[in-house]
DNA sequence: CGGCTGATTGCCT
DNA sequence: GGCAATCAGCCGA
């Protein structure tokens, strides 16, 4: 309501590196106890499961990453660093597993909000991050599974605006260390909600 | 901006 | 037991 249509399930049934793309300048959509916030996607990973060393699902299924083997259109959350969560989109036939990481976006409805779940400024840094951005959103474990094309489910991906094709940029994938060489992190060149990239640090103890 | 560190818990080897 | 698809705070250039 208010933000069109929700997407296709055939829009997740293609080739991760496909939908990666194509989900730029798509609007995430969460609705929960009455709260409405909308991101306008900015950045995005792509994670191509079993043959993707860097995937979640790459050594096979388990508990935490059942829903990555399961048709597209779900989200896949998952809780990471002890405290933040991450939201992908599952997409590719059933059992590729692949997924493409929500990491930024703009939020384009639901400012207020928002900025009360995060408790600081600025307005553009909102969703700048993938943790930050399911913070912004309220997304948490309740979100994994969801299915994102179904227009009464509270987490859903709407059509949006899709981007053109001179302002997609691509390189690493941020904080990774396997594949690192793989220009599978897609964003809106230009746009001041683009995460700023990081790379993989070892930690010690 | 680049670099380093602490925080904090679930998951997998 | 090791470490993680992160973030915030701080420092230096």
């Amino acid at each position: 309501m208010g933000f069109g249509r929700v997407a296709a399930r055939r829009f997740f049934d293609r080739p991760v590196l496909d939908v990666a793309r194509d989900l730029l300048g798509r609007l995430l959509v969460h609705e929960v106890d009455g709260a409405v916030v909308a991101v306008r996607l900015t950045e995005v990973e792509a994670y191509a499961g079993g043959h993707d060393p860097a995937s979640h699902a790459f050594r096979g299924p388990t508990a935490r990453n059942a829903v990555m083997f399961g048709p597209g259109g779900h989200a896949y959350v998952y809780f990471t660093y002890g405290m933040h969560y991450c939201v992908n989109m599952v997409c590719g036939p059933p059992g590729a597993a692949s997924a493409v990481l929500l990491r930024a976006g703009e939020v384009v409805a639901g400012a207020d909000v928002a900025l009360a779940r995060r408790g600081r400024g600025p307005e553009r840094d909102l969703a700048r991050g993938p943790a930050r951005l399911t913070k912004a959103l309220g997304i948490d474990r309740d979100c994994n599974g969801a299915d994102v094309t179904a227009a009464a489910s509270p987490l859903r991906l709407h059509v949006g605006t899709p981007v053109a094709d001179d302002v997609v940029r691509r390189g690493p994938r941020v904080g990774v260390n396997a594949a690192h060489d793989l220009p599978w992190r897609m964003w809106v060149d230009g746009d001041p909600t683009v995460s700023v990239y990081r790379r993989h640090v070892k930690r010690t103890r």
